[in-house]
DNA sequence: AATTATTTTTAGATAAGCCTAAATTCTTAT
DNA sequence: ATAAGAATTTAGGCTTATCTAAAAATAATT
């Protein structure tokens, strides 16, 4: 049933994945590079590869997607990432800047035995530490409504279930505010000069983010009662 | 400090670890080739590779060994490979043998923190779960006495504290007769004719091994009392 | 519609890790 | 001491995953 890709395969799976998940069309060759830091020659020839492979559906100038048995294997792949991450922070006390670069190398160990033990041993979470939901054994999302925190308006309170990019330099700023999934934020005033936001964390601490910030931080709103 | 070597040139180190460990003189061309399942002239060209690096002392036609950095390394590498057996074992419920294969590849992950936080979760273990000693974040093993049970005379008491082989079949066997790390054994009689030797198994069961097997089980014997 | 700019593919190389077969060196037996 | 045998190294190739530079195709501009 499973077929045996090498890591850099798997890499490229993933890298397509990002890429169909974030624009509907299909991925470019520069995309893909850009993604993996590599040449678009190297793309070109890995595409050939993982469409003789009937694991991408690749049109020449034109983009690439996965076929369906791609999809399977990406979204395996992202549930062993998002594993990982989930396991490294609960259990071993990392920082949920940390983890996406160790999660880089676990995600490759092969066994289907250990993926669903680590599951279970993870009690089955839905979402990793970064608020991304974790695909389940048979590929499945739990999903949630998450909008940008720039589009609340003023006195709405809401909760934060999601950032936009990992990097950790944008995590470590998060840090220094406090701010982690599951916080509290309430706006409490927006500029009309530069929208930036002033927020309320937790009921407690105030601070000031800016439109591009406000952009990058999902949240659930909640009903004021 | 760290280099980074390559997962291949890592599974070479171990090769000659393993090999100096049980030998004494050089480690051979060729006992290095059987270990790793691949030819001479492979070894031979990453001899050169390792040599040029610094990490062994390599003398051709005699053999080779670790140089200190190479011993180094090779430990960490060790450490790796237990503390992740003592992990699938003790936290995710594998079985003794089903832990070799997928701590191969989990030894390969490069993080420092994270092997020294895995150390921290699983409380700092002195041994794996097939009984082979854990080194410590310097290097320094934790030895015990350990003599084969044919070594034994008859009315003797013995803890199991290891086994000399970890495949499959051999470690398939023990569970069967319910035969693990920690369990007592004592002699009952032995054959005059062919060595065997009837073991009475925690107080309770009572089994028949061969000579064979009774070197392949290394225990630490009972003061009588 | 034609030209220019951008993107993508192809061509030709390189490095790691592996192989087989041939040459070399070491070891053992006569 | 020499020849036969075994072990090891070298030579030459192969595959995967890279790269740069050149060629081809597509997209954008005038
Ligand atoms: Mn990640
Ligand atoms: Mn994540
Ligand atoms: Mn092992
Ligand atoms: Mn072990």
């Amino acid at each position: 049933m499973d077929i045996d890709l090498t890591a850099t395969e798997e890499n490229y799976l993933k890298a397509i994945y990002k890429a169909n998940e974030s624009s509907s069309s299909l991925a470019s060759t520069n995309t893909i590079a850009r993604y993996l830091s590599t040449s678009a020659a190297s793309v070109t020839d890995m595409m050939k590869k993982l469409s003789q492979k009937n694991l991408v559906i690749y049109q020449k100038y034109h983009g690439v997607k996965l076929s369906q048995e791609g999809s399977r294997l990406a979204t395996a792949l992202v549930r062993k990432h998002r594993l990982w991450e989930t396991f490294l922070v609960e259990k071993l006390g990392f920082s949920w800047e940390e983890v996406h670069d160790i999660a880089e190398q676990l995600e490759h160990v092969r066994s289907n035995e250990l993926v669903d033990r680590l599951d279970q041993f993870l009690d089955y979470p839905k979402y990793d530490p970064h608020g991304d939901p974790i695909p389940s054994a048979d590929g499945k999302f739990t999903l949630r409504e998450r909008i940008a925190l720039s589009n609340l308006s003023i006195g709405e309170s809401s909760i934060l279930v999601g950032v936009k990019h990992h990097d950790k330099v944008f995590l470590d700023y998060l840090n220094q505010n406090r701010i982690n999934i599951g916080v509290t934020m309430n706006i409490l005033s927006k500029s009309l000069y530069d929208h930036s936001i002033r927020v309320l964390i937790e009921n407690e601490t105030e601070i000031l983010v800016t439109d591009e910030t406000a952009k990058n931080l999902l949240v659930r709103k909640l009903s004021a009662d």
